[in-house]
Formats: structure tokens, C-alpha cells, sequence
DNA sequence: GCTTTACTTGGCCATTCCGCCAAGTATCGT
DNA sequence: ACGATACTTGGCGGAATGGCCAAGTAAAGC
């Protein structure tokens, strides 16, 4: 990056970049109905229970989820209700894929 | 990925993965402000100017940026206005770095 | 105590991403 | 036609991602 990148654009990217994979999109739109142990987490996302726990780390560490171990359990949920905001301003970005992106 | 992702879920991934670069989130930030011409997003970002080209690809791909070739240069502009309530929600998603994301 | 359950962490491999350089294409000026 | 300008595209290395397996940790039950 040889330009100094702005801390308010380097803080949301952060944050992009944690949601930018469709495991961890799923699990924040999971979330959504409220909390889930990872257990549950692994079910919806299909993966191996190491993945799943990495994966969550990475949203947890954006600062979008909170982790809460209660037992055997441990329980991740929100910690920003804006995500559905966040979500349908991304739908409304693009339309399926215009014909328009093509260069020629 | 094991399990099948919804369609809805894997373009928001697409689109999101698209602006989850500092390069990329820079230029849509810029656009805000109205077209610019690719040399302009060079100087912006301090890369070559192949580079600059390609994260245009991509952010073109994902619908995001629209582009018009007027003489010599080539014009970006945002497809949708709708950028900045998403970034202003991307800034309530998490305040700095809280200490609670740390694991142990 | 030992075992089981529910994770997390470390390591390794395969894939993807991102940068530059070099080469190609298109438009403008002469 | 030729050269210059403004990109785009191809290729290639190096770094970051993402997956699994294996090993470690922590709480609960016997």
C-alpha cells in the first residue's frame, strides 16, 4: 500500500473484510435471531469444528460478535444490531450483475 | 464450502468482498464526491497504474462502479448512492478494537 | 482422580489475492 | 502513418486465506 491509508478507511475495512466470507456472513446473519453456541454454528456452516472456531475469532476480533462461555458451551452473538441495515443497503447496491460491468 | 450458501448470501459476499480491500474502499469513498478519470484514482491510491485498473475490474464486477471511456480517459463513477449509509453503518458496527475481543 | 464433551490453537498444504513489469489496445494530435 | 497518452490485459512471484487434522484446554459427570 504506498499511499498512507486514512484510520477511519483502515478500521472499516477491517470490519469488511471480516464479514467478506460466506461462512462468516452466514454465521452474523444467524445471529441475528440471537445467539448461537458454536456447535450450532458448525451445523449451519457445515465445516469442521477448528474452522468454524477460527472463523468466529476473525468476527470476533472485527468487533462484531461478543463470545460468552456458559458450561460446556460457548455462545457468540451481535454486538451491533445494525447489521440487517448494514445487510439490505448492501442488496440494494447492485442489482444481479449487470450487463454494464462488462469492459467492451 | 460444505454446505450450500443461499444465493442471497453469496452476492452480499461478493459484494462485500469487493470493497474489503483499503485500495477499493478508498476509491468508493472518493466517488462520493462524483466521477473521476482512473488517473486521478492512481494518484489517489499510489500504485501502478495496471492495479489501479484491476481493482476497477473488480469493483465493476460486483456492480459497484460504473465506467464511460470519454476521449482518452476513462471515467468511474459509484452505480449506487446508497455507499454512504453503509459506511456510516460499517462505523457503528464496532467502536475501536474493544478489549473483550480477546480470546483468553 | 479419569472420561467425555465442547471448544481453541498450531501446523501444514492448497488456493486465492495483490503487487509489479511487460505487452496490447484505443484515441488523439501531427 | 506515426507517436504519444491513457488505459487494460497477461504473466509471474510472494503473501495472505481457508481448509483439515492433530493436539491442547476447560468445564461437567462419574
Amino acid at each position: 500500500m504506498p499511499l498512507p491509508v486514512p484510520p477511519k478507511t483502515k478500521r472499516r475495512v477491517a470490519i469488511i473484510k471480516a464479514l467478506a466470507h460466506p461462512s462468516r456472513l452466514l454465521v452474523a446473519e444467524a445471529l441475528q435471531q440471537g445467539e448461537q453456541c458454536v456447535c450450532d454454528l458448525r451445523d449451519l456452516i457445515g465445516s469442521d469444528l477448528s474452522t468454524v472456531s477460527k472463523h468466529l475469532t476473525i468476527l470476533r476480533q472485527a468487533g462484531i460478535v461478543d463470545m460468552e462461555k456458559r458450561g460446556l458451551n460457548v455462545f457468540y452473538r451481535l454486538r451491533c444490531p445494525c447489521l440487517i441495515g448494514f445487510l439490505e443497503c448492501v442488496d440494494t447496491l447492485a442489482p444481479p450483475a449487470p450487463k454494464g460491468a462488462r469492459a467492451k
